[in-house]
DNA sequence: TCTGGGGTCCTAGGACCC
DNA sequence: TCTGGGGTCCTAGGACCC
């Protein structure tokens, strides 16, 4: 059974919202009459999927797999097996200390660009089931399957999403799980009980029961800093929450934070299921093996950052008006520095310079060595938009040859691989980058 | 237990303009 | 010399998510 092309009798929920945002404003309540069907679809420990089917023999082959950096640096596990997971191993933690506790595991590095493509391989089988699917990282999309009743024959909204969940498996080797519900908050909570490959569906009505049947800490938005801050005056469940006087709460948290908790924990959300618009920022970023103190070592390291996010942007067809450098010192603060151009660029060179005053100006501002560096590029427009028409004859801040140059460069790259050039003062790709896919893990 | 890398969104303060 | 309010843009930092 399949998706037709434009399903005529779907009558889509219109929104007017701009930014789908959880505002909870006083004209778009999520109330009790809000009957959307929303299902979040969640592939199961993605990474580990993922990395087993581009290696059957060598991620396939153990139970035990740790998916991250490696095991000798600063890496963290990305993603853990369901069979590594009694042992205490959660993604997130370092894998040196992942391997103590279950030191049967393999690590092996993220599959970066398979998980680009089976991501996109399930994005477009779902496009195919679904009106309207947003994807809301590379492991989670939304569907919002209001209106569909008919079409689908009366199917409920939970043999609907089994229907889904078996078609994606065919179509792409990667089990999901699928939650479903009114709101999007109550489909991604009730994804987390469906794993591991399952399928679990709130019933209309029974949203906040639901929602404060759960953990605080697995509430979307919830944080540790919330966390802490909650059981710091003793609010450790939602009822907790919910039972205090709100101008507590509210002088605790703060007015706004305090209404959006609220909300959350009553099963309110209003959050409309939007296909993400475009990207507003391009970033790349580098943890250490060891701290740096030399200035010149950091200069090229930086080099590289500037080289990897200006290929992005030009890859996307973006400029940049906005560039950021990011430092983090051995104490774990971190510190950035940002400058607005007056006009968006796009190449190498002009993001370089911006770049490296930023970065003088922070090593300024510290002591110590560093431990990591990051540089970003934001306030992105499209090359066709419109430029601003600059107010005073100024010097341009990038030229045509600039970005000539830059554009070549992408092409032989493109061509000859990432190491067919290197200007001068780069360094090149050290024993610390590993490469995907080849042996049992990686061992720098 | 020593904390990756890629993002998004929010807040707060200051500059500047009207 | 004292005194506004609002709006927009920019910067820095931080919380949070996967």
């Amino acid at each position: 059974m399949s998706w037709p092309e434009h399903p005529p009798e779907v009558e889509r929920t219109e929104y007017t919202t701009g930014g789908g945002k959880p505002k909870g404003g006083a004209g778009s309540r999520g109330g009790a009459e809000d009957d959307r069907r929303i299902l979040l679809v969640d592939c199961d420990m993605f990474f580990v999927q993922v990395a087993r089917l581009a290696d059957p023999d060598g991620a396939g082959a153990t139970p035990y797999l740790l998916v991250g950096g490696s095991a000798t640096g600063r890496g963290v596990v990305t993603s853990a097996s369901y069979d590594a997971r009694p042992y205490g191993v959660r993604s997130g933690m370092s894998t040196a200390r992942a391997l103590r506790l279950c030191p049967a595991a393999t690590v092996v590095p993220v599959p970066r660009e398979e998980c680009g493509r089976r991501s996109r391989m399930v994005r477009r089988s779902l496009e195919a089931l679904a009106p309207v699917v947003e994807a809301a990282s590379v492991d989670e999309f939304y569907l919002d399957l209001t209106g569909t009743e008919r079409l689908f024959g009366g199917e409920s909204l939970a043999e609907t999403a089994r229907r889904i969940r078996r078609r994606i498996l065919e179509e792409t080797e990667i089990s999901v799980s699928v939650g479903g519900g009114t709101r999007k908050l109550v489909a991604k909570l009730a994804a987390e009980v469906a794993k591991p490959g399952g399928v679990h569906v709130v019933p209309a009505g029974g949203e906040e029961r639901f929602v404060r049947g759960c953990e605080l800490s697995r509430i979307p938005g919830i944080g540790p800093t919330l966390l802490a801050e909650l059981e710091k005056r003793g609010l450790r469940s939602p009822d907790d929450v919910l039972a205090v006087e709100e101008r507590w709460l509210e002088e605790w948290v703060g007015p706004r934070r305090a209404h959006w908790l609220r909300e959350r924990l009553r099963g309110v959300d209003p959050s409309p299921v939007l296909p993400r618009g475009e990207r507003k920022s391009v970033s790349a970023e580098r943890t250490f093996h060891e701290d740096l103190t030399d200035r010149g070592t950091l200069g090229s390291h930086l080099q590289r950052l500037v080289l990897s996010v200006g290929r992005d942007l030009r890859s996307r067809g973006v400029r940049a008006r906005t560039v950021t450098v990011k430092i983090r010192t051995r104490d774990f603060r971190t510190r950035t520095a940002a400058r607005t151009l007056s006009e968006a660029v796009e190449s190498d060179g002009a993001l370089a310079a911006a770049a490296r005053s930023l970065l003088q100006e922070l090593l300024g501002r510290i002591r110590g060595p560093v431990r990591l560096l990051g540089m970003g590029a934001s306030n992105l427009t499209r090359e066709g938009d419109a430029a601003q028409i600059p107010l005073l004859p100024r010097e341009a801040d990038e030229s045509p040859r600039e970005r000539a140059v830059s554009r070549i460069m992408d092409d032989l790259r493109n061509r000859f691989g990432d190491e067919a050039l290197f200007p001068a003062g780069i360094i090149p790709p050290g024993p610390t980058t590993s490469r995907p896919g080849k042996g049992d893990g990686e061992k720098p």
